[in-house]
DNA sequence: AATGAATGAGTTTTCATTCAT
DNA sequence: GATGAATGAAAACTCATTCAT
């Protein structure tokens, strides 16, 4: 289970730890949606998490250490509140309210989205590794919903089509915050989630989930 | 029309900046892929390029002005190679062809999509809006196609969808490139193509385009 | 009064900025003198003030910084040790010792005067009008030595006559760095002091003052 | 005699050469005046004198050979316009004429003569005996027509001091280009040359030459 | 635990000079 | 003789990381 990547720090107090890096963690996110990883300096990060760079140094081993901390935080926080979802499973409704979350979610934490996708690719091998692993984690989500009403043949589906059409959820929700600048003038995120919602039951199976 | 965004060179012999420059688009989209684009380095740019960090310089005047070279390249390849197809006006066959070729220059050119979408966020201010509307003219040239479909009856589609239903060709596209750790395993292009023209037109009408 | 040119440092220790700086002024004038401002380069100042050139840039953020500097320090010193003098004020003996201290300043200073008037033209644009008006302030000493003269009819002078006859001084004093290939070999510093007071006593009302 | 230090060329045309030349030393001026020695590049003095690097470099071996040409060709100027003087030999007013011209032709070059004081120290050992020897030659004009009114008894003056008031009249000139900024506010070029005239004859005797 | 001064490898960029055409 | 593309050494400056206090 603890297949989780450690971080290193030299502070032995694990309350502290936790306090400390999460400060590290908010000022980093405003940091990196604003200059980027490559452009934000450790100093920086020390700053906006209001301690020195010593002690940012005490709780982290390098700066790439601070970009892992901030996409597992996110993941983290995403799957937290997608898997407390009261699951209808294996109902329609139930698909329609974890994408409608999961949409709402992206619209609410849009920046740490753009920081996670953007940077990610910054990550050591390992971290890079690990965090792709929590976004499968993520698609698995979308994967299971569709799987319990494949059985329940709420949704005609292939078997097959099942893991792309998870990845489309994904993909769908991720439009929002990337595409910003073509999207968001032209749409709410209640159009956005319903018109996607539509488009996304009609393409799985050709009659948007009302036959 | 000349709205193009110039990079300033010392040379004067135009067909040496262009051919000099090409070398240097190359070199460089294999490095970024690699590295990123803050992981490389001029040297290394100018040394892949096969000339000198003098020479490099004297095509260019900073390293943004390199992204900028290597996206706006990218743009005016797939540009080019997308309009050049002999379009079909008006048909759901012209559609699928065009969607067809857009996902086959997506396999092509993965590498230089990735590079694309995951470095033009740091091109300076005036490059970033530039780059942003070459990609809104991509999203355009399937707006019109959509469009011309929705007026012949084609295609039974609101006004209002065409241009969220232009954006999804685009992104189902990138998908391809950016979700190549979960998709390649699973499909080859041609079974992704399918898949993602049958969902799409499904989802933008209800019926996969078969009434 | 706070009109001083302000240098930045990421160094908040106020005396150890003062002593680094110091360290770095040595060192800069040594080197300025040697090669000039521009074939100095900024790994040899830190090396000559005895830090790396890391710690160099956590005192300035600009080589100009550290010209500024130390024309700055130099301007600094010299005030300082002429407004130190016991005025005799409105005495031609008052004025005779400011001059003969100021020469003997120069004499003492001699690198640091080279280094101040031939570089000081590489000072960004502020820096070079702050230094100005460091030089008109001495100027202005002298203008005040003179005009006390004047009121107390110890010199027959004309009161329009007084600003040249401070830049008299003032440049009198220059050419003992300045034409130092010319003068040294023939003059010691005190037939030179005594030369130039005599000269410029009889210069300014005709009979060396002394009617 | 052929004691000038010779600038090598690959182009055997003299005339050539000196026309050539003399382009460069045209642009180099304006540019050295602007910014400096330092910040001027080879290719804007090229660019300013009307040709290509490569031609530049076929008339002089090094950068510092412009600015030695520069220097040498101010000196040379300054020269032949001060010894084509007609000479009143021994005569005050001999004295006061030659002052005067050379006063004039400061004010008519004073863009060369500060080029020539500010950047002359970049010039190569060699190159820099020679401007100095060629400054020493300067001041002897003036020691010369000095010696010769102490002669003629039209100056009472010391054997001793003929040096330093020779100097004297050369630095005092230079203020109109150095102490620009101080001075020509308040004077014009004639009332600056009145008044450091009688300035500096009441200061080498005492009376203003007129008993 | 916290601090922040010190370090120096590494980066971008410039520019005098050369040389093939 | 003229040109200008190519070169690479050298310069200013940055910043992740360490460590003495």
């Amino acid at each position: 289970m603890k297949s989780k990547r450690e971080v290193q720090s030299s502070v032995k107090d694990e309350s502290l730890i936790s306090k400390r890096r999460n400060q590290m963690i908010q000022g980093a996110v405003a940091l990196f949606k604003q200059k980027g990883f490559h452009r934000t300096t450790t100093r920086e990060i020390a700053k906006e998490a209001g301690f020195s760079i010593g002690t940012l140094y005490e709780y982290i081993r390098t700066k790439e250490d601070v970009l892992y901390l901030v996409c597992d935080s996110i993941y983290e926080e995403v799957q937290e509140r997608l898997t407390a979802l009261p699951t209808q499973a294996g109902t329609l409704d139930g698909l329609k309210t974890a994408i409608r979350h999961y949409y709402l979610l992206i619209d609410e934490m849009q920046d740490e989205f753009m920081v996670m996708y953007q940077e990610s690719k910054s990550l050591p091998k390992d971290a890079l590794q690990y965090v792709l692993k929590k976004e499968l984690e993520m698609v698995a989500i979308f994967e299971d919903i569709l799987q319990a009403c494949r059985k329940s043949s709420e949704l005609q589906l292939s078997e097959d089509a099942v893991k792309l059409a998870a990845h489309h959820i994904v993909v769908q929700g991720q439009m929002w915050s990337f595409r910003r600048w073509g999207l968001h003038r032209d749409l709410t995120i209640e159009q956005f989630i319903n018109q996607q919602t539509t488009f996304f039951l009609q393409g799985i199976q050709g009659n948007g989930g009302k036959a």
